[in-house]
DNA sequence: TACGTTTTCGGAAACGTTTTCGATAGTTAA
DNA sequence: TTAACTATCGAAAACGTTTCCGAAAACGTA
C-alpha cells in the first residue's frame, strides 16, 4: 500500500502522471505531490553533510523542487514547501556554499591585504570593514602580506583563485610595481585601495588626509615655538611617506623656516632605526627642537631615549606624530598625535568596495579622504605663540 | 591543410583514430596528439576568467588532458603538457578554486572565530595562525564575534556553509550553550579551542597558563609585601576568569592570607567597571594595598586614576596583571604583567588543528598549555621579601 | 465536450574541476 | 601473425546547486 509521504495516509493518495518510469502520486488531504524511490537507502557515509539530493530522496521529489522550496521561489505548492523545510531541519541541512557560488558566478566574499594585522591601525581597519561588510551579507578573507612585495602578490593570487567578488588593499612599504593588481582590475575586478594606494591605477581609494595631517602637526610644533623641526618619514617608496613629508615641508616653507635635509630621516619600521635617526640628530651642533614622525610607534621610542638622556619634552623637544593609539595617551609625556580613524577608514573601503561590486557596470573610480583630528597631549604643550 | 597546433607544420601530421565523430591527429615532429575544432570562436564574454574548457578549445584536445597537464599526472606526454602550459600561461589561465573545492569536497581554508580583532591578545593570535597555515597552504577566514553569543552562532555557520575543512574558535565572554558547536563536531568537523575554552566539549585546546599564572602574579605581589590583594576578575560566565581566581585564591592560601569577597570584582571589558572597582576598594576603611586583574587594561586604567589621586604606586598600592602589551612597558609606573605570547598560541593553535584535518580518523583530542612569563616592572618593585 | 490557462513539478543543463573508465594506435612479445 | 602491453588521450560522471524548458493534471470557460 502507498501511504503519504506526509500524513501516512493511504486513503488520499491518487495517481498523478507518469514521469520517466516512476509512478507520480498525489495527497488529497496534504495537496502533496511525490513519487516513490525504489531504494530509499540513504547511504549514511560517515560524515556526510545532507544535500539537496538527500531531501529529495526523502520526500520522492525532485532536487529542483528541493532547491525552489528553499529559495523563497513563487511556482511551488505551500505544502510541499513546508514538508521541505520541516526534512531541512530534521536532517539539518545547511546549503553548500561553494556550489552556491559556483552555480552563481559570485561568492559575496571580498579578500583584504593588509601589511600586518598587529599594528592597530590596521587592525582597526579590518574591523570597520568587517562590519560593513557582515551588515552586508559579504564575508571577508584576510591575507598579510608581512610587508612583503612577494607575499603580496601570492595573497591576491589566492584571493582571486577563491573567486573572491572584490579585493580591498594596502600594499606593503616596498611594492614599486602593480602588475599583481592591474592583471585583474582588467579583467574587471572590483578593486580599492586604501591608506597605502597606487597612484597609476584607476581603482577607488580611501586614504588620509596625509599631506593635511602633517602639515597640522608641524604647523603645531611650530606655532608652540619650534624652529628646527626634523622628520622620521617613512620608507622611501611609500607614497603616503611623500605626502607627509610634502605637508611637513609646506608647513615649514609657510612660516619660512629653511628646509634642512640634514633633518629628514626616511625610516622603516624598527626600532633601531628611529633611534638611531635620534642620536644623529643630538650630536648635531645645532640640536632640532622638534621631532614629527610619520608613525607615532617612532615617536615613542624616542620619548623612551630622550627621557633616558635627561632631554627635558617638550621643553627641549617638542614631539608629534602621525596615529593615534593607547599608548600614546598613557606615555608620560603623553603624545601628541594626528588621529586617523582607521574604523572609518575601514567601513568606507568596504561601502565603496561593495557599491563597486553590485554597480559593476556603472561605477567610477574616485578618491574618498577621511578627515582626521589634531589630538595636543603634553609631548607639544606650553609655549603656545599663536 | 591540415597544420600542427604546435609547429604549424603540414606535412607531420597524420591521422591517429577518431573519436565522436572528430579526426584525431598527431604530429610527428612534436608528438602531439589534437583534434580539429570546426567552432573556435571564444565567445569571449566581456569579463570571461579562462577555463580549463578555452585551454582545451583553442588546443583542439579534451578538458581531462588539460587538467593532467595542470596537475603533473604522469599519465600524459610530455610535449602535450608543455603547449598545455604555453596556452594556459598565454590565457592567464587561473584554477577556479570554487570548483575544485566543489570536486574535492575539500576548501583547504580555515575559520577563526575570534571576540575583537583590535584587542592586541587577538591580533597576535591571528599573526601566528596565519603564519602556520600559511606554510601549510591553508587560507584563513576570520570573523569577529564581537563578543556577542549571537553574531558568534552566524559566525560559525556562516563559516561552515562556506565547508572550512576547520575551525579555530575563542568563545564570547556571553557564551554559556555550546550546542551551535556540537552540531559541527557530530558531523567530524575539526575544532580546537584556544584560550577561552569549553571543558564540556571533547576538542583539542590550546590555553594559557592561566592558574598557574594568576598565581604566579600574586605570590609575586604577596612576596613584596602586600597583604591585602584586590582582584579584578573577568566576565562571570568565562571558564578563564573562573581558572584565573582560583589561582589568585590558591596564593593567599598558600601563604595563609584570608579570602575577602569584598575585594573581588567581576567585571566586563568596559573602562567605566574597573574604575568603579576600584573606587569602592579605596572607599573601604581597609585599602587593598595590591591589585592584580585579569586583564591588563584594566590595571592601565587604574595606573592612571591612582595617579590622578596621588595615591603611590607601588609603595600604597602594587599592581599587577594578566597579558603584555606595548603600553604596560611604557606607561609610569610601567606594569608588571604575564605575558601570554599570543602569537605562539596562534601557531600552537593552527598546527594542532590543521593536524586534526590531515589525521581526521586518528586523531586523538588533547590539551597544549602555552607557557607565559612574569615580567616584573615598576608598578611591584621593591620591598622584596623572599 | 473541448479547449485554454494555471499550478506545480521533473528533467536536464550549467558552473569548472577531477577522476574513472575505456578506447585507440603503436610497440613488444610469442 | 596474433596477442598482449604501453602510452596517451577522450567521454562521462561526479561534486551540490540553480534555472530553463517543458509536461502533466487540475481548473476554468465556452
Amino acid at each position: 500500500m502507498i501511504s503519504c509521504t506526509k500524513c501516512g495516509k493511504v486513503e488520499t493518495i491518487v495517481k498523478s502522471g507518469f514521469v520517466r518510469g516512476k509512478q507520480r502520486l498525489y495527497c488529497k488531504e496534504c495537496e502533496l505531490y511525490f513519487s516513490l524511490n525504489p531504494h530509499n537507502h540513504i547511504t549514511s557515509k560517515k560524515h556526510h553533510q545532507t544535500t539537496i539530493v538527500d531531501i529529495a530522496k526523502t520526500l520522492g521529489i525532485s532536487p529542483s523542487t528541493v532547491s525552489r522550496a528553499l529559495n523563497n521561489s513563487q511556482e511551488i505548492n505551500e505544502n510541499t514547501r513546508h514538508e521541505v523545510i520541516r526534512v531541512a531541519n530534521e536532517l539539518d541541512y545547511r546549503p553548500n556554499f561553494l556550489a552556491q557560488s559556483l552555480h552563481r558566478g559570485e561568492t559575496h566574499t571580498i579578500g583584504v591585504v593588509i601589511p600586518d594585522i598587529q599594528r592597530p591601525f590596521f587592525a582597526g581597519v579590518v574591523a570597520g570593514i568587517q562590519k560593513v561588510a557582515s551588515e552586508a551579507g559579504y564575508r571577508v578573507m584576510i591575507c598579510q602580506s608581512n610587508e612583503s612585495h612577494h607575499t603580496e602578490t601570492l595573497n591576491v593570487q589566492a584571493l582571486m583563485a577563491s573567486r573572491v567578488d572584490g579585493l580591498l588593499i594596502s600594499h606593503t612599504k616596498e611594492t614599486n610595481s602593480f602588475e599583481h593588481i592591474k592583471l585583474h582590475l582588467r579583467k574587471g575586478i572590483p578593486i580599492v585601495h586604501f591608506d597605502r594606494v597606487c597612484d597609476e591605477l584607476e581603482t577607488a581609494k580611501v586614504i588620509l588626509e596625509d599631506f593635511e595631517g602633517s602639515f597640522a602637526l608641524v604647523e603645531h610644533l611650530i606655532k608652540r615655538g619650534c624652529r628646527r623641526i626634523a622628520a622620521c618619514a617613512g620608507p622611501q617608496d611609500l607614497l603616503i611617506s611623500h605626502k607627509r613629508l610634502n605637508g611637513y615641508k609646506a608647513a615649514l616653507q609657510k612660516y619660512g623656516i629653511p628646509i634642512d635635509e640634514e633633518l629628514i630621516f626616511h625610516s622603516g619600521f624598527k626600532q633601531e632605526d628611529s633611534i638611531s635617526a635620534l642620536n644623529n640628530w643630538l650630536d648635531l651642533s645645532k640640536r632640532p627642537d622638534g621631532i614629527f614622525t610619520v608613525h607615532y610607534a617612532n615617536a615613542i621610542e624616542m620619548i623612551m631615549t630622550l627621557k633616558q638622556k635627561g632631554i627635558k619634552i617638550p621643553d627641549e623637544i617638542a614631539l608629534a606624530a602621525f596615529g593615534d593609539d593607547l599608548v600614546a595617551s598613557m606615555i608620560e609625556p603623553s603624545l601628541t598625535v594626528y588621529n586617523q580613524f582607521p574604523f572609518n577608514v575601514g567601513e568606507e573601503a568596504a561601502a565603496i568596495l561593495i557599491d563597486n561590486i553590485i554597480n559593476k557596470e556603472t561605477f567610477i573610480p574616485f578618491t574618498k579622504v577621511i578627515k582626521g583630528e589634531l589630538i595636543v597631549r603634553q609631548s607639544s604643550k606650553k609655549n603656545l605663540i599663536g
